[in-house]
Order: structure tokens, then C-alpha cells, then sequence
DNA sequence: GCGACAG
DNA sequence: ATCTTGTCGC
């Protein structure tokens, strides 16, 4: 049927454009992004959002935020085609873009290495990182139940991300390279980026702004923070 | 065939 | 993802 016809078509790009997805390391990293979506349930608009921050103070520095409509549904594999054109959209609005950008979901641990994170790397030539709040490819071995415990998450014999437990007695997220930067690079970073919450603080400060920005407390656009924001 | 399944 | 109160555990 229809859908059937659209996600055949949708897998057979993410197989194309996983073929140019690269791994190195990211040198001089000053300022990380955090990007989300938000939107109201039976709604076609999407609220996208993202934030900057200084690297490793995770001091909120900028933000811009759009909406977008479609009608793409969600279906676990295929988040990148639902979110990434929404990103995109607010991610031009950005004079100065971060040296790297989180992203909330996977990078190349996906089934087919296309994770939404990935996605967006390819699609916008810029480093990022797939950090997910629930496991959605590969084997699921839990870290030791201590702050920075890992475990290695593999699909057959490949290295597709870490299982990074951020906070004592709390489940862990999952990280994994998305585009332009190595796995072990991405973790390290992730690492960094930990405040005294489960979700790191790229993620955590993207979520909590779309949604001020879906419930009409902050406006579209790109906006620069000067004094410290009270709004947390 | 059955179960799992980012946001 | 979003809608929501209380409640269990540290």
C-alpha cells in the first residue's frame, strides 16, 4: 500500500546515504548543539528548536526556533525523515553553528546506520552525535550501575555505540557517532556534557525550550543569550 | 511466525 | 512525542 511504497523508498535512501557518512576526530570543540522537536498530539505542526552552548561550561549562548508542518508519520527507523527537515529549517537561521550538534536519537546505531542523527550530519555536512533516551538496535547490555559506566553496544561483530549511564540508579542513554566525528570521541563528549540530570544538557536545554516555544513563552527565530537565563 | 521497535 | 497524580525508593 501507500506507506509501504514510501518507507521502501525512504529505506533505499538511508542505504545511499549511509554510504558517505565519515568518522574522525573534531578538533578545537568550544560549542556543542542540542536539537529537538516538539508538537502537540493529532497535530501536523512541529515546533524544532535548537540551542548552543559554550563547551564543556554548558552555558546556554544561543538558540533559534521555527516550525514546520508534515505529515510523515513516526516509525521506529525512519525518525530522520519525520525530524530532519524540520531541523534543517532552524538550523539555517543560525549565523554561527556549533562545532558539534546532539542530537535526541541515534547516530549509526540504527539498523541500517542512518539514525536520525546521522541523517542530519550528512544532509547539513556537520558533526554530530546520537544520544537516545531508549535502545532501538543492538544488543542491550546495561553499564554497571555508576556514574560514566559504559557498555559496549554491537551488532554482530561492529562497534555501533555505548550504553553511558549519566546518573546512579537511573536508566541509561545511548550514544553513538552520527556524522564527521568517532565513536569514542562521541562518548567522551557526551561524557562532558553530563550536569546533574539523566539527559545531558544539550538535549535536556533543546527539550525544555521547544516545548516554552510549543506553549508560546519564547518566539520563532534566532535569539542571542547575554545574562544567565532564569527560566530553569 | 513472533516480538521489538529512537521520537 | 504528549496527556497527567500520585507514589515508591533513595
Amino acid at each position: 500500500m501507500y506507506d509501504d511504497y514510501n518507507f521502501q523508498q525512504a529505506t533505499a535512501l538511508q542505504i545511499e546515504l549511509a554510504k558517505q557518512l565519515k568518522f574522525k576526530l573534531v578538533e578545537n570543540v568550544t560549542t556543542i548543539g542540542g536539537a529537538d522537536i516538539s508538537f502537540n498530539k493529532n497535530s501536523s505542526t512541529m515546533f524544532a528548536g535548537i540551542v548552543i552552548l559554550s563547551y564543556p561550561e554548558m552555558v546556554l549562548k544561543s538558540y533559534a526556533l521555527e516550525t514546520f508542518e508534515t505529515d510523515f508519520p513516526y516509525k521506529p527507523g525512519f525518525l530522520g525523515f519525520k525530524e530532519v527537515p524540520a531541523l534543517l529549517k532552524v538550523w539555517d537561521l543560525i549565523p554561527n553553528k556549533p562545532d558539534i550538534l546532539v542530537l535526541d536519537g541515534n547516530g549509526i546505531l540504527h539498523p541500517r546506520r542512518m539514525g536520525v542523527a546521522s541523517h542530519f550530519g550528512i544532509l547539513a555536512n556537520q558533526p554530530t552525535i546520537g544520544c537516545a533516551k531508549s535502545i532501538l538496535y543492538g544488543d542491550n547490555h546495561l553499564p554497571a550501575n555508576s556514574k560514566y559506566a559504559t557498555a559496549e553496544i554491537n551488532s554482530n561483530s561492529d562497534l555501533l555505540g555505548f550504553a553511558l549511564r549519566t546518573k546512579e540508579k537511573c536508566k541509561p542513554v545511548y550514544v553513538s557517532a552520527g556524522h564527521l566525528i568517532t565513536q569514542v570521541q562521541s562518548l567522551e563528549i557526551i561524557k562532558n556534557c553530563i550536569g546533574n540530570y539523566r539527559i545531558p544538557e544539550p538535549t535536556r536545554n533543546a527539550h525544555e525550550t521547544v516545548n516554552a516555544f510549543r506553549l508560546g513563552d519564547l518566539k520563532a527565530g534566532y535569539h542571542e543569550v547575554n545574562q544567565p537565563l532564569t527560566l530553569f
